[in-house]
RNA sequence: GGGUAGGUUGAGCAGGUGGUGAGCUCCGCUGACUGUAGAUCAGCCGUCUUUCGACUGUGGGGGUUCGAUUCCCUCCCUGCCCA
């Protein structure tokens, strides 16, 4: 097998990408923030950045279906290789007309590559520089996936941006050591995957590592940057740093993509102050699992904070989850009913709880996108950082 | 009326045939969750105490005994069977 970027990037037709992206509103000139507005268009329409990605593991974001998905206003979804090719099986979506077909969402997929389970399987998995072996956790089979499969059964999958097959580190366990292996490995796959990767209409995106080291970051960013990939993405973040760490890190990337025009996206972070945070820090795209999961855990956000449904003091109380809220939850139903449901185990909670939470969160970055056009960003973010020194409560950001 | 099986902390149970019953599952309360092994997980869940710990508690009453949830008597309540 071939290796190296030279190789891919002949494969890659110059002139027809598969995606485009413009920046429509740059960062200001006086350096108070490097937001930006942009747009990404694909093959499945185009998508307003800054921008968060859904979560739908297993081609569903749990809990919706495509209407309520575009509801609350999502434009771009992410789904997963790993779990797609456990189950129903790639070579099937393909059978079956792709996974838009499949689950019957006609705008943009990202994929992830499957690398992330190296970190979420923990002990079920072993890493050579072949690839990962996996157990699966459906059955304990053994599965082998290389840089090369992960590309192949993306390109099955067809969606719009597929994404490398690297190898985070996992966050605590990281020896400087570690994360300059890991790192260095993930740039030979990188390259490995650009090698097979010929779908046309699909975008490949490469993933900067390099943990919490200043130097491997720069280091991994230059990397990638000087390959042809049509995005970068920003992995290896939404483990257990602080937000501080996080902010370092990208701080470190961000400037050195500076001239760069493609999209920056940031893997895995989804709480309302991340995303301030790293569109303020120069990101263009998002996803995280967070307010779909917590939303079926019983917390909802709210501009004053986080409401947990399961608390007794809601039993009674009429008023909705948050009002002027547009989504279903709240246009029709009470905290007390809600809190009803998530007792008696009902299914609608899930759909109701997970509208409100992505409507939250998607309106949020609706909002973050609008100031950026007016020129009020920095002052977003200023407000949010008085609101946490004076720890009153956030005004559209939750924890 | 006769027989029989029972009555354990909100519910359902376990255990205990003379040597200190606070154990489980629900329910309930609180918290966590960030490229989804997650409609999951953790802590608490008799009273007092931040903790250590102390106290109370095996349907009611009585008896035997150094000591009773256990043995005896009696009453109450519940299920089932027979009349």
């Amino acid at each position: 097998m071939t290796t190296g970027a030279s190789t891919a990037s002949s494969v890659r037709v110059q002139g027809s990408r598969p995606i485009s992206f413009q920046v429509r509103v740059p960062p200001p000139a006086d350096g108070s923030t490097r937001a930006r507005l942009g747009r990404l268009l694909t093959h499945h329409g185009p998508v307003d950045t800054p921008v968060f990605m859904p979560v739908g593991t297993n081609a569903t974001v749990k809990a919706l279906d495509p209407d309520d998905l575009r509801e609350v206003g999502a434009s771009m979804i992410l789904s997963n290789t790993y779990h797609l090719y456990l189950r129903p099986g790639h070579e099937r979506i393909e059978r079956l007309g792709g996974l838009h077909r499949f689950m019957a969402w006609d705008r943009p997929i990202l994929t992830d590559s499957g690398g992330y389970q190296v970190v979420s399987l923990g002990e079920m998995r072993s890493v050579d520089e072949t690839g990962v072996t996996f157990r699966s956790h459906l059955d304990g089979s053994l599965h082998g996936f290389t840089p090369e499969h992960s590309i192949a059964v993306q390109e099955a999958l067809g969606a719009d941006v597929a994404v490398c097959f690297d190898q985070p580190v996992p966050p605590h366990a990281s020896s400087r050591v570690a994360v300059a292996e890991a790192t260095a490995r993930t740039h030979r796959w990188a390259a490995r995957c650009l090698a097979v990767h010929r779908r046309p209409d699909q975008a490949l995106f490469g993933i900067i590592q390099g943990g919490l080291e200043p130097d491997l970051r720069a280091e991994s960013t230059r990397i990638l940057a000087g390959m042809p990939f049509d995005g970068l993405c920003i992995g290896g973040l939404a483990g257990d740093e602080t937000a501080a760490q996080r902010r370092a890190a990208i701080d470190v990337v961000v400037p050195l993509l500076e001239r760069d025009p493609r999209p920056r996206y940031l893997m895995g972070l989804g709480s309302p102050p991340d995303l301030l945070d790293a569109v303020d820090a120069g990101v263009d795209m998002f996803d995280s699992v967070l307010p779909a999961r917590i939303a079926r855990n019983g917390t909802l956000w709210v501009p004053e904070g986080r409401l947990n449904l399961r608390n007794a003091r809601f039993l009674d109380d009429p008023a909705p989850v948050q009002e002027g809220c547009r989504c279903r939850a709240c246009r029709s139903f009470s905290r007390a009913y809600l809190a009803h449901l998530i007792r008696a185990d009902e299914l609608l909670f899930y759909r109701l709880a997970t509208c409100h939470n992505l409507t939250f969160l998607l309106d949020f970055m609706a909002r973050i996108r609008s100031a950026i056009a007016d020129g009020s960003f920095p002052e977003l973010v200023r407000r949010q950082a008085d609101r946490r020194a004076s720890k009153i409560a956030p005004e559209g950001a939750p924890e």
